[in-house]
Order: structure tokens, then sequence, then C-alpha cells
DNA sequence: CATGAATGAGCGTTCATTCAT
DNA sequence: GATGAATGAACGCTCATTCAT
């Protein structure tokens, strides 16, 4: 691996597990064993370093969840794909959760600074391929005739909330959790 | 109006538009026009106000809700009400949006801190009053017999990643967008 | 007791046992039961109040010092109980040790602000009782012939070393200990 | 020199002028010539800084001290010299005065903090010379039969007294009274 | 290319002092 | 006289960034 996705590692790591403004380039530096320096050849600041970070982790997010639902076949099964995949990234590697909630870009008022330069095509990506597979599922008759973007947003969203309860009540999100989930948005989703 | 609420106030605009890191405790005694020494005796530091702030806020937040759902009598209003109501205080009120995401918290490594300190009880209550609501909806049988708990979650989360639609992608959100949303949700809840 | 004794007692004791620098008024106001603004009606600042409570401990001290010398006959028992005096009021009231050693005094930059305000016949007059009774005994023939100044030095200071020595230690000066110090004081001082 | 020493030397010129609290950092870092985070690179903060450089100052004065009695053979002349060498580092370094009366120790809380970490070794060192010296004045029949101990902390704490009083009194200490002090301190001493 | 010693702006917190009651 | 709420100057320490090697 090149030092530049040791860095990126690294930081995805750290910025997860406590924050861009409690992550110091220092223990980034030490944990991808680099110089501290070298970290500013290949990115111009930290902030370059966070949002390249991020876009880092969602591009990797969104290609695991493409590969995972392209292996099923229908709408329904899609959907627990997407659903599933999603929490079990988060489940493998705490420290991407963060990214997927937005936290590290709101809590700062260079808002729209970063906000201009993440990618908004990866997150628009990220929300397409479920907004894509619920309407597929319409089409085919499986699912009820809902609005598609309000579903997508609703399903995303009860995901958020989800990892937010996580970390909130520090309780655990077992398979049995997941599941559970699972069913009842396809029960909500599913015509009949 | 007290110097203690004051500066909750001033900490509720300052730590909702920049977060808690970029908020710094001279720029809040500026705003609530009291010395910075001042604070320091109704607050035991910097995290202390963060978190007063935020029970504050979301204290704040669920009386006006509530306030509003009581008002009108069938479930389908109040669950407009209750959307409605959560926009406009924030479209009333930009600096309030970042407390009822939760990233503040998140961005931050003493996450079980904060949590810890964060009243439960109020986080909890912002969901029950929509779930007693969806209940009521299920109970006399005008909404679906959807998981009341998934439902919430869902919709709460909708809420939720409309804000950060809007905070990321710099759009607005008008009267027509929040019609829009409603219709969609309430078309989703209802039986026909 | 009025409301100024009140005070330089609180003064004494805790000025005593954390120094000047880190006895804070608030703290000197609590103890002594009165409001923090009382002080300021009878001492003009903090360094005022220091001044105040070193004169009035090293006064204090004098006297108890004096009284007891006078009780007894032979310079060499007057010597005796000068030492046994001295190492007594610091057993019995740990708080006031510092003040004998003048450290409070020289730890800060503006010493001679400090040395022009300390009443220094009250310092002088601690020497001048011991000296008056070396003298005494040189006088009758008792103590040999060395120089009375020195000699007062040499004990003075030897008072204050054991004094250090507890304090840098942490050990415990105990009566055995005292009599030990006294009786090669006198072996010293005495002829034969 | 490298930054260290010159933190050190600058940490010994201006705590020993201000004392530990009035000594700011920054003001270090000044006359040091050398950035305020440069000192944190050495120190691990103010106190840490303070306690090396008592050490590095008792230090050196014992190793001066050392060589200058190493110079002469009899005890008669090797005590002046102890004596001499000691006022002299002071005459010509009124910087390190404060470091050898333990003034800046005492005057705070944490007496027993910074005791632990001051070398007791090195204080240790500074009165075994001087009774080594003693004791060996004592065998050759040169010196009197007192006790070292006793005699040791005696003479030390002439000159510190001989210390407090210059800076107490704002007086000046010159070869003259060095001679006067020493002549007395022998002639209590010899034998005959 | 790579490094890490050096830097100094910036911030949280304390506390002597004031003054309206 | 007596009080204590209010103040803001001051200071220890951190950390993103630079640059000589």
């Amino acid at each position: 691996m090149d030092k530049k996705n040791k860095i990126l590692e690294a930081s995805l790591e750290l910025f997860g597990k406590k924050g861009y403004f409690e992550t110091d380039i220092e223990s980034i530096a030490k944990r991808a064993d680099v110089g501290k320096g070298t970290i500013y050849l290949y990115f111009k600041n930290k902030k370059d370093l966070f949002i390249s970070t991020i876009n880092y982790a969602l591009n990797n997010c969104n290609e695991e969840i493409l590969k995972s639902v392209e292996k099923v076949d229908t709408p329904s099964l899609k959907v627990e794909r997407y659903m599933e995949t999603f929490f079990n990234i988060m489940l493998g590697n705490v420290s991407k959760i963060k990214f997927f909630t937005m936290n590290n870009i709101n809590s700062n008022n260079q808002i729209s600074d970063f906000s201009k330069n993440i990618d908004k095509k990866i997150v628009i990506k990220r929300f397409q391929i479920l907004k894509d597979i619920i309407e597929e599922g319409i089409e085919k008759k499986e699912f009820k005739d809902f609005n598609s973007e309000i579903m997508t947003m609703m399903i995303v969203g009860l995901i958020h909330m989800e990892i937010s309860r996580v970390i909130f009540f520090e309780t655990q999100i077992d398979q049995k959790r997941i599941k559970y989930l699972k069913d009842n948005v396809i029960k909500i989703l599913s015509k009949e």
C-alpha cells in the first residue's frame, strides 16, 4: 500500500473514532507510520485530508453495497441487502459510522466549505442505488406505489436513526435487530 | 431575561451555527452581553454549557410540537402538524437545526461522556410524541397497521434527511416542499 | 472577635498552608465567614492583606517567645526556651511555619514591595531577643566569647534548616529531636 | 548551546528573579529565544520545567563548590572556601539565590509534589560536602569536637540568614562582610 | 521524496477587584 | 457597614503548519 493510502486508512480510523477536531495530525502520521510532514505532501491541509477521507470512505461503501445488491434478484431482497450491508459495514468497522451521518461535516462553521468539496455525486449515488431498487419494485408491482424519493429518504433515515440510537444509548445492534428492521421495511413496501 | 437564559440563548445560536469546537466561550459571552467569567458562574465548564444548551433546546422544541399537535384532532392532521412544526422551528431558527441531528454530540470522542449527560428522556419524548399519534391512528383504523416504532423512526429519519439535504446542498426548504413531504407521508400511512 | 481579626486568622491559616499565590480571596472570606467584599473594607488589596497577616503572625510569635524566655533565669535555659517555643509554635500550628522562613515573600518579583511593607522592626526583634540572651550569657561568663551576631544568625539559621528539612523530607519533628538540637547548641555555646 | 540548555538558563534567571508563579512561560521562551511551544517539547509542563531548573542549578552549584574546596588542604581553609564560593555564586548570579533557600518550593500547597521530584540526593550532597570537611577537621584535632551534623546545619543556616538579610534589607554583601562571616565561623570551630 | 523539530496563534479557565444593593 | 454577582486580564497548554536537512 502506498503512503497516500496508508494515510487515508489511518485518517478513516481516527476521524471516524474521534471526530474531526479531536483527531490530530500527529496521531494520524503515527498510525500511518509516516512522518508528519509527509501528510502535507499528499494533502493541502487537515481539512483537505478530512474531505478526501470522507470521499474515500463513501466510495468504498457505495461499491460494497452495489456489489452486494447485485447478487440477488428481486427488489425486496435487494432492499434487504442494502440495509444489511449498510449495517454490517458499520458493525464491522465502527470507525466508519460517523461518516455516514454527516455529523462531522455539520459541526463546523465551514459547512459550505466542506460541502462544496465533498463529492456530491458520491452521496447522491448512495441514495440513488436504493431509489433505483424501489422504483424497480414499484414497476414490477412488487412494491406499493409510494413516492420513491420519499420512501428512499425514509429508509436511509431509518438507518441513520438506528445508528444514532445505538451510539446515543450505547446499546448493541445485532443480526436479530437488523432482521426486525428489514422485515418491517419490507412489510411497509410490499403489496399485500 | 436573566443572565443564565441570555447565555443559553447565545449558546444555542452559536453552538447551533458553528458547532461545539468552533464556538468559543468569548463569543458566547459577547453575544449574551455578559462577561466571560459570568458564564462560569452558571455553568461548570464549556461541556456543561453545551449539554445544558442541548437540553434547553430540545425541551423548547418538544413543548412547541406538543402545543401544536394538541390543536388538531385526527391522527393524520397531528402527523402533519408534527412535521410542519419541526420544519418551521428550523426554518425560523436555523441555529437550532443542529441540535436535532445529534451531530455535535457525535463529533467527539467523548460521545459517551456527552450522551450520559444529555437528558435521554427529552430525546425519547420527541419520538414518543409521534409514536403515540401513529398508534392512535392505527387504533382508529385511520392508519395502516404498520409497526409504529419503525414508522416513527422512518418519519423522524425523513425529517433529518431533509435537513441534511438542505444543509448539504445549500438549497431552501419552503412551504411547498414541506407540503410535498407531509402529503407523501400521509399517503404512506393512510388506509386507502 | 471582630471581622478584621477573623479575616487575619483565616489568612494566617490559609496563606500559611498554601502560600500566597495558591490562596484565593474567596476561600479566605469563606473561612472567616464574611463576604468577599468585606475583606476590601479592611485591607487595600490581597498584597496588603498578606503583609498584614505576616506582621500579625510575627508579632504573635515574638510575644509568645518573649513570655516564654522570661519565665526562666539563666541564659542557657533562655536559649533552650527560645528554640523550644519556636519549634512548638510550629508543631502546634503548621500553618504558621511558612511565615518564619520568609519564603512567601521572596517568591515574588515584588520582593522590595513586600519587604518595604513588612515591619522590619518585628523581624529584627525576633533576632534581637536571642542576641540579647547570648550577650547576657557571654557577659555572665556562662557562654564562650563568640561573636553574638554570628551566633544568633547560626542558631536561627539552624532552626530554619530544621524546618526546611522537616518540610522537604516530610519527616516529623518530635520532642526528642528538639532536645537533641537544644543540647548541642548549648554545648557549642557553653564554657566547659 | 542547545535549546534545552538555553531554556534551562532562561528559567534559572527568571524563576530565580521572580519566583514560580510570577514567571510565565512566554517570558521564558522569549528570554531563551525559542518559541513557546518549544518548551513543551523538552518539558512536560511548567512544574516539570521548574523542578528541572532547580536540579540543574543545585547541581551546578555543588560542582562549583566541590571544585573550589578541593583546591585547598586544611579543613579550615576548606570551610572558608565553601562559604566563600557559596556567597560568590550568589554575588555573581543573583538569579540563583532563590533556589538555595528553597523558597519557591514551599510557597506552594504542592510542597510534597515538588519535593518528591526534586532530587534529594543533590540537596543532601550540598550538606554532605560541608559535613565531611567538618568531620575531617575534628578528626585532625583542628576543630572542636562539636556535633558535625548540627554544626553543618548552623553554618548553612548562617549563609541562608545572610542571604535573606541581604534580600530583605536590600543591603549589599561585599568581600569584607564575607571575610567577617568566615573568620567568625572559623573562630567558633577552631581549637584554641 | 521524507522527516520531525520548531513555531505561535488561539482558547478554556481562574481569580483579584469592583460596585449596585 | 456588608455583600456577592459580575467582570476581564492573564496564563498554561495544544496543535496545524512550516522548513531546514
